[in-house]
DNA sequence: TTTTTTCTTGATTGACGAGTCAATAAAGAA
DNA sequence: TTCTTTATTGACTCGTCAATCAAGAAAAAA
């Protein structure tokens, strides 16, 4: 049975599992077992592959993260100045991939990992940076010096509507966060300090 | 040594003590014993008075949401008009005492709980439906039909702006949040639909 | 004083789960 | 073919923790 080559098959599954888990659970109080069989292996194997549980819990992070920001980056394509780009920055959150109840679901639970994990604090930490530079980079050509402080504001909304995204059981809620989100940026453009 | 009545100080230094503890851990990943050990007494005593872990975590939920709610009327005393109670509404999320960064980590996971205890959940929407029919009943004589979407921004630019407040370790975030949030409102409250 | 109620804990039970390991099996290399 | 590497698991170890219980001590009631 030992196909050669099992190791990034196995990874991405367990990832998937993972958040899958998570999300099924709400909860980061998974056992390994619980994930590996959602992957359909061991836990021993889980274990070969990862180390501990905190790596796993660490690679979905990095996943969910990854996945994130290609998304927005594929959204920016489009986007030829900055307001458009702004818009794009913030359609690509709620899109139905990001907004998924799983998704939302390890997104919280990886906020609360962040308080006890420094390394999963570094990469929140450096996912809210790159939103906040990409906010700001493309507001200052349009309100100067207003764009930190509007900026601080939108991605503070953007992560709340996730967190209450999680509370809502209606299904389409992206659309309605999209609107808000943007609301508040035409407010921000048009405000005056 | 057994003093009489102990049991409304022994609820109530375990609650704090919760709190503390999720506080100091940042999960909901605690033991008993730790509670209990930080309470000053031991884990069969808060199993004899809370029954068990669940009840004990409900129990401090419903206290710091009870803390808040007065809070947030206190303020409201003050508060003449629609705006200045609409002020008045986002200042008390904001005090030193309900942005203590312990306080922070224990709504966070709070909300983590309420993905999985209906009880948690009850809890949480009734403070979300509380906040919401505030700010719209006070936004409405301002604003009236853009009055609950301007509430549905508001409100989750507090709790995203919770939710950041875990990240970042400076300790008086609580202005900085305010003033976001009074932005928030003062463009809402100017602003065309 | 005896009895009952309230308060308190140390010790124990029972379950569960992370991580390890020895063993098996297949594929490729020598 | 023999050896090594990769894949895989069941069984086991070791620790932890929620929950229970029996028992003791102090106040209050009888």
């Amino acid at each position: 049975m030992p196909k050669l080559g099992m190791e990034p098959i196995r990874r991405a599954a367990l990832v998937k599992a993972t958040i899958d888990e998570i999300g099924a659970s709400g909860t980061l109080d998974i056992t390994v077992s619980k994930i590996a069989k959602r992957a359909g292996m061991s836990s021993a194997l889980a274990h070969h592959y990862f180390g501990g549980k905190d790596q796993i819990f660490l690679a979905a992070m990095r996943h969910t993260l990854t996945v994130y920001g290609a998304e927005v980056r594929g959204a920016l394509i489009m986007a030829d100045n900055p307001e458009s780009r702004l818009e794009a920055i913030i359609r690509a959150g709620f899109t139905i991939s990001n907004f998924r109840r799983e998704v939302v679901a390890a997104w919280l639970n990886f906020y609360v990992l962040a308080q006890s994990s420094p390394q999963a604090r570094r990469l929140l930490t450096v996912y809210q940076s790159r939103l906040r530079s990409n906010l700001i980079y493309n507001l200052r050509p349009l309100i100067a010096d207003r764009a930190a402080g509007a900026a601080e504001r939108i991605a503070g909304l953007i992560d709340g509507l996730y967190l209450r995204r999680g509370l809502d059981q209606s299904d389409d809620a992206g659309h309605d966060a999209t609107k808000h989100v943007l609301a508040l940026l035409r407010a921000e453009l048009r405000g005056q300090s």
